[in-house]
DNA sequence: GGTAGGCAACGAACGGCGTTCGTGTCAAAC
DNA sequence: GTTTGACACGAACGCCGTTCGTTGCCTACC
């Protein structure tokens, strides 16, 4: 029973294992094939090993999301032009956009406190401008957590309607036609407002100037 | 090869299957022995059968858990005492509450229109309480939207603390010492700012007056 | 009273999954 | 030349959600 040992010249050049490796291939199952497909076995197979190899670099799967989490936000572009108000608009927009590009990325920053380098990076600033504002630093303390928290929310909502199969309009039409067909006595306030509920609009950007104009009319304690 | 027929009265009084019995026992494993047990195979032993019995009353996981967030819905009260204000900072509390009493419930509820009766309910008094402060339809719409969204953030955010293993002051302990060992140059306010970052309060009624404040201050469009 | 039909119940299996364990392998350190 | 230690990985464990095909019971009709 000869162990002829296999040429490792027959795959050449194979990238060795990294941490960083796995994360940006991990990212690139994500994007690729959609959050089911994110397995160790599927990443490990991408980068031409088994799954064991990964625990190497990575303690579990929830680690390495939460790695790709920060690599994601990583994206996030810090800028210096305008306001502090429209600067505060641009963060958050960019970090919502940046997180719910990826499926299932967002729900990993719901409920954990930011630890990410990258992820405090855009916590340091917004609370440079929270401060530039004028907030006193209770609140401004306050209010980054606010902030974080709705950030993380409205991308972990977006980031279903950016895949889930369905598209945006096929789940809205859907929700639209149950609330038509809704008893009205027991729910007057949902029929008799339908059509306010379902128009459009930038519900967004309006949500954000919400949260910043209820943080500056409601201090601290 | 006698097929002796086992007497059912060896084991009596089985109730028979419903939707209803298996959201419940869903809730049950779940309040018990936390999200990772919840699931079909131990929700199906819970009640003495086998988990493809489930699927005639059950779609998939996702439905029961949907399901069981309804279930828990309904447990929020509706009262009407107190200016609307008030009202609503209860009822958003009691949503929240009720919620983040089980695992994983909550994340159920982000990214996902509302539709399961109870939810509506709550949503409906969210609209008629929005309407008594006054707010145009649109304005309504938009802020009940807000306000669930950040009732769903919330309460999956309380879930993680109230579960997950490890209690709030370990998770927050271990964060205030990542951020006591920040480089000062690289994350300049969170360092300045910690002690303000951690420090106690009720941030998450202060959030809620943030939302009402910002929403009178915000009209749509 | 007998029988046909429909449907809840379920046993068994499929094709996965995350993670661990023990064994190789190979390069650097001595 | 030998030792050492870290990385790589094959194999396996014990789960999982879901489906398929059969069974057995209950009901409605003849």
């Amino acid at each position: 029973m000869s162990t002829q040992p296999i040429s490792r010249r027959a795959r050449p050049a194979k990238a060795p294992l990294s941490r960083d490796a796995i994360v940006r291939t991990g990212l690139d199952v994500l994007d690729r094939d959609g959050l089911d497909a994110l397995t160790m076995r599927r990443v490990a197979k991408e980068l031409d090993t088994g799954p064991a190899s990964l625990y190497v670099y990575v303690a579990n799967r929830d680690d390495l999301m939460a790695a790709m989490l920060d690599e994601a936000l990583g994206q996030v572009r810090l800028t210096w032009e305008g306001t502090w108000q429209e600067q505060l608009q641009a963060l958050t927009t960019a970090a919502v956009e940046a997180m719910s590009r990826h499926e299932g990325l967002a729900a990993v920053a719901l409920g954990t406190i930011p630890t990410g380098d990258n992820a405090l990076l855009v916590l340091d600033r917004m609370l440079a401008l929270l401060k530039q504002g004028g907030l006193d630093d209770t609140t401004a303390a306050w209010a980054v957590d606010l902030l974080w928290l709705h950030t993380a929310a409205a991308a972990t909502e977006q980031s279903t309607y950016n895949t889930k199969g369905a598209d945006e309009e096929t789940t809205v039409t859907a929700a639209d036609r149950r609330y038509a067909a809704l008893p009205a006595d027991r729910y007057p306030m949902i029929t008799s407002l339908r059509q306010a509920l379902f128009s459009p609009g930038d519900r967004d950007t309006w949500s954000l100037n919400v949260l910043i104009n209820g943080i500056l009319h409601t201090p601290a304690r």
